[in-house]
DNA sequence: GCAAGGTC
């Protein structure tokens, strides 16, 4: 019998199926899938079946000085234990076995690990190593055709990372939460690929805080040709003889806005018409789909998540892949045949099948282990296989396998220069003249700028010159998208860990928000790293890592050469640490209350700190405590984030609250608290009102929640909704049907008629249970997107046409302005 | 209770 092992389930059943041509058994064992036929049996892995870490008496924190790491030994043991055992008792029944993990690095090291455990029960049974670029039936047969033996040296390689890793991980993380004295679930962790991510969003973050905005002048007009009018701006040739556009003394600015502002025509001194091609994309690696999914809204992590799940479902392809070149069994005609007939896929395939030739665009990087991320043809349904989340992502994935065979887009740009005495003002133009992949790939912006025909010499009615003052901005903080893209360029982390290392500095407390943002406490880790253990902030490590295992893996340096340098280095840290540990735990420990400290307690003084009851909720509590038992309650929703913002009453720091969709501004908990009480009385209480005299009134909680609830509160808990912000006022008008006051909310410009607190709430939950909406008829618009207009108070097409783009991509996460105009010019 | 890397 011989028994074929891979890296995961979802291997070992397509092995199964080409080797047997369809015809396997599959059975269980321990939770496993075994597939078997005509003497063979295969079987998955989930990837590491085994870890390395410290024996037992190293386990205790206290117990153990962090240096003492550094030359502990480092053990395997088994963590998928059922995977373990099946595979043992496998093992002892085979006369041969092959193992056919991933073709990369870590596969090597997985299929070592499976070899160990083979060896372990059987010393002598033949074990060889198959190497396939792709799990297709050529791919596979020739690999098992001609097998290999497993490569020690590689799997080497990948076990030196795990022992540096772990041993730099471990003493250093120890050695700061010892020193911080933060022992339990709140520990504070350093490692090789978080520490240099979090110093990149530290790094941008000290910038920012940096910076010293500088005031600049620009200048724009308008032009008119006949009808059209269209905008034209100053600009001047600086001292490299570049365009510049910023006028930086305010006297110039002037200057020639007087000039410009007193003339009514412009001359037309250079027309300037150029085309260009817009080449379609690049197949999908996980880094670039990751940011795709970005650009409509979906945050790193779920976006993987998704993938996942249609990868299971057999929808798409492997979604963890550095890959950007498809492989040669790839035949995108083929593919594209799979959709046709489709109702909202189908009218692309079938135009793209109309080329005469079909060449896919490729990117630099070719591996060995997965292709890029594509559709497999077999095509979910949507609201039935899949959400409709889900079916915005695999749209997404289908589009962008369509963009990468379309033909290249191509722009016309007409650059028209004016001139007015000696200032010279440039308008750009551009049209598609040519949509190409754009027609299938809806996700780009293709917003044009129309400015008309003129030749030189012309004169150009010249109006509304302004003259406008600005600022230099700071820097933007990085995107969870291009943090991963940067992490890729810096190459740290891997395609399967990337997304992962971003939820670990939230998990860690280290990053808040979206974009992130760093905390106090993020800051003072790569303070102490940066001062006493740089390497392990750099992306340097890393580096140096990759060449020490290319090095173990062609056989010029061996495992303990590579690993005891590595501690060496580690223990010249240590011996720089020990005489600071109590400096680094002071500043650790005061960052960490900076992170939740809100300002001055009014009774007492000390801090107010944002804490957490034993129940698990939030409330506002004072560093005094116990001898200060001030406490201020937080709203039940979300977890709180400390604004930058001031309370100018009380000089607390403004609480949001952090709840997904729901969240919101909370305010000074400390004025929320002091507005609590009951308000104006609306009217009788259609519970209790015949029995007992309940009337309703208006009420603001201690939390900040405000609601229509009956006096006779808690005997009569009968209450009604009302928004978070703005003023209420009652108004002189009642509802017909049940008696009451109409409301009027005023927040922000616009007052808001309530009306009826009744009827408004009867409103509200028959829309509740009836959403839908026209807008998830654009292309690459989904049920994600359509909620997150919805918010943004745009809920149907017309409301969309209506809109002014920037204010739009400012309100929605995720949306820029550009796609906006894009499905203006749809709808 | 540590890391990073697989996979679910």
């Amino acid at each position: 019998m011989e028994l074929i092992i891979t890296e995961k389930d979802n291997a070992a059943r397509r092995i199964a199926d080409i080797l047997s041509g369809g015809t396997y058994d599959s059975s269980r064992e321990n939770g496993v899938n075994v597939y078997e036929w005509g003497g063979k049996r295969c079987v998955g892995l989930s990837g590491h079946v085994v870890g390395v870490d410290f024996p037992d008496e190293y386990s205790d924190w206290r117990d153990v000085e962090p240096v003492e790491l550094i030359d502990a030994s480092v053990e395997k043991t088994a963590t998928k234990e059922n995977i373990v055992a099946t595979l043992r008792i496998l093992a002892r029944k085979a006369t041969r076995v092959t193992i056919a993990t991933d073709y990369d690095r870590e596969g090597e090291l997985i299929g070592k690990e499976a070899y160990d455990i083979v060896r372990d029960v059987d010393e002598e049974v033949p074990i060889r190593r198959v190497r396939f670029s792709s799990i297709t039936e050529n791919e596979v047969q020739s690999a098992f055709d001609d097998p290999d033996d497993l490569d020690f040296d590689l799997a080497a390689a990948g076990e030196a990372r795990q022992i540096i890793d772990l041993v730099w991980g471990a003493a250093l993380t120890r050695f700061l939460s010892l020193s911080a004295g933060q022992l339990g679930n709140d520990f504070i962790s350093v490692g090789r690929v978080q520490s240099p991510t979090l110093k990149l969003i530290v790094d941008r973050e000290r910038e920012i805080q940096a910076f010293d905005p500088e005031t600049y002048w620009e200048l724009f007009g308008d032009l008119t040709k006949e009808d059209t009018t269209f905008e034209a701006q100053y600009f001047y040739r600086d001292e490299d003889d570049n365009e510049a556009e910023r006028v930086w003394e305010e006297a110039v600015a002037d200057e020639v806005y007087e000039t410009l502002a007193e003339r009514d025509s412009a001359t037309v001194v250079d027309v300037n018409r150029r085309t260009r091609t817009d080449t379609p994309p690049e197949p999908f690696n996980t880094t670039q789909f990751i940011r795709a999914a970005g650009a409509i809204g979906y945050s790193a992590k779920r976006a993987m998540s998704i993938a996942e799940d249609l990868y299971t479902a057999g929808y798409i392809t492997y979604p963890r892949t550095d890959n950007t070149v498809y492989p040669d069994d790839l035949d995108p005609e083929e593919l594209l045949d799979d959709f046709v007939s489709h109702p909202t896929l189908g009218e692309s395939a079938e135009s793209l099948l109309e080329a005469d030739e079909i060449v896919p665009t490729e990117g630099d990087e070719e591996t060995t282990d997965h292709p890029p991320i594509h559709p497999t043809g077999e095509i979910p349904s949507r609201g039935g296989d899949v959400s409709d989340d889900e079916w915005e992502v695999y749209e997404l994935v289908v589009r962008r396998f369509y963009a990468t065979v379309a033909d290249a887009a191509v722009w016309e740009h007409l650059k028209v220069v004016t001139e007015v005495d000696d200032y010279r003002m440039k308008s750009n133009g551009k049209r598609l003249v040519e949509p190409g992949y754009h027609d299938v790939y809806p996700y780009f912006s293709t917003s044009e700028n129309y400015v008309p025909d003129v030749t030189e010499g012309e004169e150009l009615a010249l109006t509304d010159v302004e003259l406008e003052e600005k600022e230099t901005q700071p820097p933007r903080r990085y995107g969870q998208s291009r943090l991963i893209e940067t992490m890729e360029d810096m190459g740290i982390g891997t395609k399967s860990t990337r997304h992962n290392t971003l939820e670990k500095l939230y998990d860690r407390g280290y990053i808040e928000s979206d974009p992130p943002r760093p905390t106090k406490l993020a800051m003072a880790v790569v303070d102490a790293a940066e001062n006493y253990a740089d390497r392990v902030v750099s992306e340097e490590m890393t580096a140096q890592l990759e060449q020490d295992m290319d090095a173990i893996a062609s056989g010029e340096a061996t495992l303990d050469d590579v690993t005891d340098e590595s501690r060496e280095m580690l223990e010249e840290i240590f011996a720089n640490l020990a005489d600071s540990r109590d400096e680094i735990g002071d500043h650790l420990r005061k960052s960490l209350k900076d992170d939740k400290r809100l300002g001055p307690c009014p009774e007492c003084g000390e801090d107010l700190l944002v804490r957490r009851s034993r129940h698990g909720s939030y409330f506002v509590g004072c560093d005094g405590y116990p001898d200060c038992e001030n406490t201020l309650p937080l709203p039940s929703t979300g977890k709180p984030l400390i604004l930058e913002s001031e309370c100018e009453d009380h000089g607390l720091n403004e609480v949001k609250m952090l709840a997904g969709r729901q969240t919101f501004v909370h305010g000074c908990p400390l004025c929320k608290a002091e507005d609590a009480g009951e308000g104006p009385v609306l009217g009788t209480c259609p519970e209790c009102g015949d029995e007992h005299d309940g009337e309703l009134a208006v009420k603001t909680l201690q939390s900040g929640s405000r609601l229509v609830g009956c006096t006779r509160y808690p005997d009569c808990e009968y209450s009604l909704p009302l928004p978070r912000r703005g003023e209420i006022e009652v108004t002189d008008e009642r509802c017909d049907e049940h008696g009451l006051p109409e409301l009027v909310v005023h927040s922000g410009d616009d007052p808001w008629e309530l009306g009826c607190p009744i009827c408004n709430y009867q409103e509200f939950q028959a829309r509740e249970s009836d959403s839908g909406s026209d807008l998830e008829a654009l292309d690459g618009v989904g049920a994600k997107t359509v909620e997150k207009l919805a918010d943004a108070g745009i809920e149907s097409l017309d409301d969309l046409t209506e809109a002014d783009p920037d204010a739009v991509a400012e309100d929605v996460d995720g949306v820029s302005a550009d796609r906006v105009r894009t499905w203006q010019a749809k709808a």
